[in-house]
DNA sequence: CTGCATCCTGGGCGATACTG
DNA sequence: CAGTATCGCCCAGGATGCAG
């Protein structure tokens, strides 16, 4: 018998899990989103042309720490969103990019920055 | 003389807080869809038409407790992204909608939320 | 300059039980 | 059914210090 592409279940157009589970496709882009450092970091890169140093991006970022930098750009490294580049050794170089998943992400990023910034009067009302 | 509408500061187009402040828009924004139900609850109230009864949410967001469901929606009608409205008292009926204010957030919210659906294939490598 | 380890606090959030 | 109050866990994330 022929049966449906996504495994048999009844699910909305585009979804393969639960459009209200915790592990729906939404969801984990916003739980991405939602770690306190990585849309400004991904959109620090973006605006730097997709690479960017350690220490301009602690500079550009006021209230990032070493730490949460570190952290967070590993985490994303983990995911493949940023590649790191070492370039020297005395004094050590390092670049990270925006990996094509990175710049992939972007987009909606950017789409939500965009709107942020249109809307902003809005915004004012919920925080 | 003649000097620009905001305020005189000069920052990027659309901008009237640092693009990379905390209390930037866009950080607004994303603040508010991190809380972890926040976005269900919008975008249930959403497909339902604009309105639901705290049992039917219960129901369709498995997972939710039901203090969380009473506190998030306590924070979004104080931040006017939903109102409460009782119809009866016994036994109690209320429904809560979406203010004007809620719809107007749910674009970008949908906005992501089908972004997400579109490429599920991409969050499955990043969560 | 870059990067890791450690300590510590706040508060988000879940479980449970009780009122009307 | 709707809502509140309490307890307690867990971990994100900030501060600080050391190492290559």
């Amino acid at each position: 018998m022929t049966h449906s592409p996504d495994s048999g279940s009844s699910l909305p157009a585009g979804y393969r899990t639960a459009p209200f589970a915790e592990d729906c496709a939404p969801r984990k882009l916003l739980r991405l989103f939602s770690a306190k450092w990585v849309t400004m970091i991904l959109h620090a890169l973006h605006l730097s042309g997709g690479g960017s140093r350690p220490g301009q991006l602690l500079r550009n970022l006021p209230g990032l720490s070493k730490k949460m930098m570190t952290q967070t750009l590993r985490d994303l490294e983990a995911k493949g969103l940023v590649s790191r580049h070492v370039m020297a050794e005395a004094p050590p170089v390092v670049e990270y990019r925006l990996t094509a998943l990175g710049q992939c992400l972007i987009e909606p990023l950017e789409q939500l920055y965009g709107w942020g910034v249109e809307h902003a009067h809005i915004l004012d009302r919920i925080d």
